[in-house]
DNA sequence: AATAATTGTTATGATTTATATCAATTATAA
DNA sequence: TTATAATTGATATAAATCATAACAATTATT
């Protein structure tokens, strides 16, 4: 998550009082609270401010391991699907080959994960992790497991549950994580 | 939300089979679709997912108006809370007060919106819509409304109640909807 | 053999978000 | 009052994310 919501902006103005609704010309809100109004009422607004706040949390998590979260990702999808190639991984995550490039270059230089040339098609990539990138992202899963237990947690008996099910009614590609 | 996710990756790879798990050295996942494995498995994943795709959506939804999220949030804010200051509008939808002050200059060139000094105190301007942004904010309304009862649609008898209650448990500071 | 398509890289652009600094103004302290 | 500090909004600029275009190497197709 980077580039979106943020843990700053602390309320500058502040003080009590009840503020107007409406536009007309000339209507003044005074001191109080900032009315979002209707804002908060619909899906779109809500579901961005718990992921934005969710994702700052998971950055938060993988700090200790400098990792970030397109970082984890790619290890975890490398890791489950291994030999892969780095268009197929990049498809899967959701990243443009330019910037998986990028991406991959540090983990390589961290030692993390190997590229190999494939000897069938010498122009494609086969994609491992290393002994050391398979420990960094075992450590890695179990920090962001227990943060996703914490989330969890806040939810209710059977709330989590709830949740996945709806969002699975909602369309996202398979391939748009980060 | 810009800057998240997309629409394009049209899955490179492709092809039938079945992939082997794991990440024994020299393991290799043969060509089919690409696991992503526990990744689906984690809350922030399927937020994130969905975030993404409600996202874009109403990024589609605003653009016959030229209107970008963050300007549709500044137009519903100022409405709900005429007379406030740069400052206040900008902390309650958690954007920067340098990045505010360029995206209100757009919405001032456009005549959507104006800033006026206040006289109690001259450092501040106090913000309201003009009758025009006004106007092209009730037309927006229409627009995410009639998106957002789409989404709700999916979710089943109930589904959209449920959905805005789980998402209340998740913590969101009331000020970083973009 | 000639042409087209694919893989990964390089270079680069656009957008979003954040920080540092400053002038104008107001608030506070001595 | 005067001196100092804090606040508002603007400017300049940096950093991060996301995307496109063009290219060499390689493979596929005709």
């Amino acid at each position: 998550m980077e580039g979106s919501g943020s843990n700053r902006a602390a309320q500058r103005g502040g003080g009590r009082g009840r503020s107007r609704r409406g536009s007309e010309a000339g209507a003044i809100s005074t001191s109080g609270a900032i009315e979002v109004g209707r804002l908060g009422e619909f899906i779109g607004y809500r579901l961005r401010r718990a992921q934005v706040w969710v994702f700052e949390n998971f950055i938060r998590t993988l700090t200790p391991l400098d990792l970030r979260p397109a970082q984890f990702s790619t290890l975890l999808v490398i890791d489950g699907n291994p030999g892969r190639t780095q268009a197929e991984i990049a498809a899967a995550i959701g990243i443009q080959p330019p910037n998986f490039g990028a991406l991959l270059d540090g983990l390589e230089k961290r030692g993390l994960a190997r590229r190999s040339r494939s000897q069938s098609d010498r122009r494609s990539h086969a994609l491992h992790l290393t002994p050391k990138g398979k420990a960094l992202l075992d450590e890695a899963i179990k920090l962001v497991s227990a943060q996703d237990e914490q989330i969890g947690a806040r939810l209710g008996p059977g709330g989590r549950e709830t949740l996945l099910q709806l969002l699975e009614k909602v369309p996202g590609l398979a391939d748009e994580m980060i």
